[in-house]
DNA sequence: GTCTATGCAAAGAGTTTGCAGATGT
DNA sequence: ACATCTGCAAACTCTTTGCATAGAC
């Protein structure tokens, strides 16, 4: 529909997204891609994530607290937010797996279940780790 | 650690949740209870909706589109949002599917997962019906 | 009487949008 | 040349918050 054009900003906001672990929110896109484009406006980074978003080449994550964070691992898996410190980690399941919920899901449903996101609660490797070191449970 | 003290306003939020399927938004329940109490403010909705997620009397349903959603029922179920008419429906799944997928996940995750949200995309029964009245795929 | 909840209005966070000019094809 | 993309700033939506008053206990 659209005829889309390259342009630098946002192959450098795609590779951003690519390189990290940290599922960043706008915001944190927006601080990173300054330094390779000092006058980038914030406009513009949510206009890029929104477009790669709608192509399947990003993925948004929506959590309850706080702005919508990105992802550039657009293979299907899950994440898990930590109670403690907020951080968002990947989840490997079985890809199996997850078409198979989908499959379980439609059966229960009347219409047509095309896929699905899931956000597991909890609390991080090392937030876990403080929390003994302090003597709390 | 707060003291929780009765109030009319409130009474009627957590009554309209528990009586509407529709997953309504902060201002949408705001509308209803609206009629009962015509003075009452869109923060009180906010603040009392809150509350009740907070004590787990109420769920709020975050989505990648628009405000977020509650729901007054607080048994573990799953939600679909209808990508044509953005409704959400209640999606019914064995409590037992629900409880091993958290232990699925604690599994290959190295820190400690307690819950879950799962958010299913597709088209509802009446959305379904209306795209192949038109014709359309 | 004291402490919490309310209504109101203002402020805050996150996100989108209109426009003139720069950039890609 | 023409369509798209950018930077900027204003606007918009959703949500939270400070304050004086009303209500619960």
């Amino acid at each position: 529909m659209a005829n889309l054009k390259y342009s630098r900003q946002r192959a450098s906001i795609k590779e951003y997204l690519s390189s990290t672990m940290e599922h960043p929110t706008a915001d944190t896109v927006y601080l990173h891609v300054k330094e390779e484009f000092p006058n980038i406006s914030l406009g513009t980074v949510y206009r890029n994530l929104n477009l790669l978003a709608d192509m399947g080449e990003a993925v948004k994550i929506s959590t309850p607290d706080g702005g919508d964070r990105f992802d550039g691992r657009t293979e299907p898996h899950y994440h898990v937010v930590c109670r403690s410190c907020g951080k968002i980690f990947d989840l490997e399941l079985d890809e199996e797996h997850i078409k198979s919920i989908n499959e379980l899901a439609n059966r229960h449903f009347g219409g047509t279940i095309e896929s699905h996101t899931t956000l597991f609660y909890g609390t991080c490797e090392e937030c876990a780790g403080k929390k003994s070191e302090k003597g709390l449970k």
